[in-house]
DNA sequence: GCAAAACCGACCCTGGCAGTCGGGATTTCA
DNA sequence: TGAAATCCCGACTGCCAGGGTCGGTTTTGC
């Protein structure tokens, strides 16, 4: 299983013009070579940003992108969406829309996989732009992620998986 | 984003010889049969259930495949592991075994990712094969999901995600 | 010994996706 | 006015992972 790297980039360049929001448009080729990603590449994506009224764009010799709305307003789920399409894109899976599974009446994975796509929904919407860039000045990452797999594992092991998921600090409000 | 469809498959057979608990070795036919997959492919697929230890094989003419462990015992991440490699494949994300990210200092997605990831594996590891086949012989599908995503819903607009995700009734205990 | 099963490796083939290219439309600035 | 920098757009390429197949061997029950 694998995020397209169409979501991935798309959210580095999100979190790039979060960083630098109030300063104006920035160009994509700062952002390029900031994040280190190919312009040519990142052109498309930002596109279709620009279609999903993420960023707005402007033209002209001083243009570039900015976020369309307050970076704590923006969630991944929607750059995401934007870029990926549905979430979990699966013929039987509570897909984004609907449902369009050929086993209609005695899909048995049917439950399991809505369940997996409203997690992934849950934890995307979770988090907006502002908290990425909140969380991405701190302490190297490894260390950081590490930190926090051990303080879980205590707590899987004592208490159960949902309960875990609950205590863990959840930064900010879903965008919508 | 979208999970393979050997896990898909994989899990599949799996609820199939769960279902079938107690009753001997099922034939790969019986079981492409039942649940309409190409058996040619199955058989790459069970291969690697074997090899994980989820199943065992007897040869002969009344062979067959049946689950190692009690189907209570058998959690879903394992079999996506066992067919599809770490659960979030990313070069940069907590994958499954260590970090590989090239941008060691200052990724900024990281974080996320690894949030994406332990969701995952949260929820998968959540649900064993025998709450699998106790839920599907319930309501048709459509229904039962509809139902639920309307009370989430209500959680979600009245209080937060995590919240909601706590609530939801998941039913069995992780298999490790 | 025949039939039916599990085993195995090698192979094919198509779609999606990362990434490129060339050109056009706008704006700014000198 | 024109050059330069930007956004804008559609079309193209190339690769490779993944779904699916095939032919053959070994094991076992009747």
């Amino acid at each position: 299983m694998r995020l397209s790297t169409r979501a991935e980039y798309g959210i580095r360049i999100l979190v790039a013009l979060a960083r630098a929001e109030g300063e104006g448009p920035q160009s994509l080729t700062a952002v390029s070579r900031s994040e280190k990603l190919p312009h040519a590449y990142i052109e498309q994506l930002v596109r279709d940003l620009r279609r999903a009224s993420l960023v707005t764009a402007t033209r002209g010799k001083t243009g570039g992108y900015q976020l369309a709305r307050p970076a704590a307003e923006i969630s991944l789920v929607e750059a995401v969406r934007a870029l990926d399409g549905p979430l979990l894109e699966m013929p039987c899976a509570g897909a984004d829309n609907l449902e369009t599974c050929d086993r209609p009446q005695d899909c048995s994975v049917h439950e399991v996989f809505s369940r997996v796509h409203d997690s992934l929904e849950e934890t995307l919407s979770a988090t907006s732009l502002a908290d990425v860039v909140a969380t991405a000045g701190g302490p190297p990452y490894p260390m950081a992620v590490r930190r926090r797999r051990a303080a879980q594992h205590a707590h899987l092991t004592a208490t159960t998986a949902a309960a875990a998921s609950a205590e863990k600090p959840m930064p900010a409000a879903p965008a919508r």
